[in-house]
RNA sequence: GGCCCCAUCGUCUAGCCCGGUAAGGACAUCGCUCUUUCAAGGCGAAAGCAGGGGUUCAAAUCCCCUUGGGGCCA
């Protein structure tokens, strides 16, 4: 059976490239009937921290991304990996090493003199039994470090192709610390073979130390697992994806109010297609045709604009229901709204914005006005339509016809302006705009009518008396106008 | 610096494996349309095979080099 693993470091937010990585796992597996397992590579107790494992968790979660069994912590696997280092020390396909750190440092500088590739001299391999004992004595702290054979060392990946290494290229890489903690590698492999894992499937940035970890493999004598070596997210700029790209973790995007079904979509296509032109697929849909080798090998970069699209295809798509739910929270973080006297304006005018968010984020910024008063007379829109003194005479007459009007829906309201207009003999729009600054602030937004219906009789004659009245002593052309005051 | 990976519109991509396409789609952009505005919708435009050599009747597709980008060593 497929086995695949997801194991992320938890040392930072859980991003994109790492969320993408966790979906080509699931996916394949699922896709295969397999098993997708989590795995919190944690044996850097100094970086790693609770709050990022949790992290990690509520992202994966959130954006459906399930794991089979439990979550495996390498933090509760030290001793394993110990076994199996002491294991290649003790069959001579490891050895100690005991260079200091500034021994080290000095070999570095001095390649770099020499203009050569850093490589561990293996001075500890070709020290003799007495040195060695003495250095033992000494207390001297020491490493292992696995014995690179001589040889190239090739695997097939499952995107790349065949890819070769000569193991010459390769140091005599330290596989347990002077504190007993493994390295990266050991655990990896360890931990992959236990877990009987079949693929591996990772970032591009493994792909030089895949060698490494097949030629451990070997030193063991267990079964190589297949390779399959995803491109990298890059930024705008190409370079690698980091924060001041802007958002980059899970937790961001559902912050700013997406969806993680978009979320998830848009990330299985960054780097995948499954051929025909379908750019809105289900994660159920995705299962079924996913296919590893249709994976890109070149890197991409991570477009904001094609996610916005994406999330705002799923948001048109969403029931009524579903848009409430997931706009109430942003809802909430407004000082003006309070749920049990809101809740059922909001479930009117969910209708309205459907087609116009993106994000849920925008819901509250675009439709504050059916909540508070207290909202802004955008500038540019009193400077474009209130220059014209006729504007406030026919707005008078609007709002007595209002006043009178017994029947309070969009339908009578449209008739009262469109006469208004036509006895003024000016265009319909001339009384629209402005009235629409006067009840919302802004210029831009649903049908007036749909908005003034759902405001209500009362609100609307409020609402266009006093913003006729603070503006009643703005002159045209002049700059300075009344300043918005509270209620 | 060494090694490794990669290269189709600005971006994500289809086509490449198995040579013969008007190089297709989507986002973004720009027009037009609808319309009270903005969206949404509809229609349309502009935009690409990194460069150079081969191989071949024929190359985006196969091979080599250059350039560029990325990764690892750090």
């Amino acid at each position: 059976m497929v086995k695949v693993r997801f194991a992320p470091s938890p040392t930072g937010a859980l991003h994109v490239g790492g969320v993408r990585t966790a979906i080509y796992n699931y996916l394949f597996a699922k896709n295969q009937n397999g098993e997708f397992y989590l795995r919190i590579e944690d044996t850097d107790p100094e970086r790693s921290r609770e709050d990022w494992i949790k992290i990690i968790i509520d992202g994966l979660s959130w954006i459906g991304v399930k794991w089979d069994g439990e979550i495996i912590y390498q933090s509760k696997r030290l001793e394993i990996y110990r076994e199996y280092a002491f294991k290649l020390l003790k069959e001579g396909k490891a050895y100690y090493c005991f260079c200091t750190e500034e021994e080290l440092e000095r070999y570095k500088e001095e390649a770099k003199i020499l203009k050569k590739p850093f490589k561990y001299p293996r001075t500890c391999l070709k020290r003799s039994k007495e040195e060695i004992e003495k250095l033992e004595k000494e207390g001297r702290k020491k490493a292992i470090r696995f014995k690179i054979p001589e040889g190239k060392t090739k695997f097939f990946d499952l995107i790349h192709g065949e890819i070769e290494f000569d193991n010459s290229e390769i140091e005599d890489f330290v596989i347990l610390r002077p504190d007993l903690s493994p390295t990266y590698q050991l655990a990896c492999v360890v931990d992959d073979h236990f877990m009987g894992i079949t693929h591996v499937i990772r970032g591009d940035d493994h792909i030089s130390n895949t060698p490494k970890q097949i030629l451990l493999y070997k030193s063991f004598g267990w079964e190589i697992p297949q390779f399959a070596h995803l491109p990298m997210i890059l930024g705008p700029d190409k370079k690698r994806l980091s924060k001041r790209h802007g958002a980059t973790s899970i937790t961001e995007f559902k912050e700013e109010g997406f969806l993680p079904e978009a979320l998830f979509n848009f990330l299985a296509l960054l780097g995948w297609s499954p051929g025909d032109n379908r750019e809105i697929i289900s994660k159920e849909e995705m299962i079924k045709i996913f296919d590893i080798k249709k994976v890109n090998k070149r890197a991409c970069i991570f477009d904001i604009n094609k996610l916005i699209w994406m999330n705002s295809e799923y948001i048109k798509n969403s029931t009524d229901e579903k848009i409430l739910n997931e706009s109430l929270k942003f809802f909430e973080k407004k000082e003006w709204f309070e749920k049990e006297r809101h809740i059922e304006i909001l479930k009117k005018i969910i209708p309205l914005f459907k087609t116009r968010i993106r994000t849920f984020k925008e819901f509250p910024e675009f439709a504050d006005y059916f909540f508070t008063r207290e909202y802004k007379y955008e500038k540019e829109g009193i400077d474009k339509y209130f220059i014209y003194p006729e504007v406030f005479e026919i707005l008078e007459e609007v709002l007595s016809e209002i006043n009178i009007l017994n029947e309070f829906n969009k339908e009578n309201l449209e008739k009262i302006v469109r006469e208004k207009a036509k006895e003024n003999n000016v265009k319909t729009a001339f009384i629209i705009h402005p009235l629409r600054i006067l009840l919302t602030g802004k210029q831009v937004g649903p049908g007036l009518f749909e908005i003034m219906e759902i405001l209500g009789k009362e609100e609307v004659i409020f609402r266009i008396k006093r913003g006729l009245e603070e503006l009643r002593g703005f002159i045209p052309y002049k700059t300075s106008y009344p300043e918005r005051t509270k209620f």
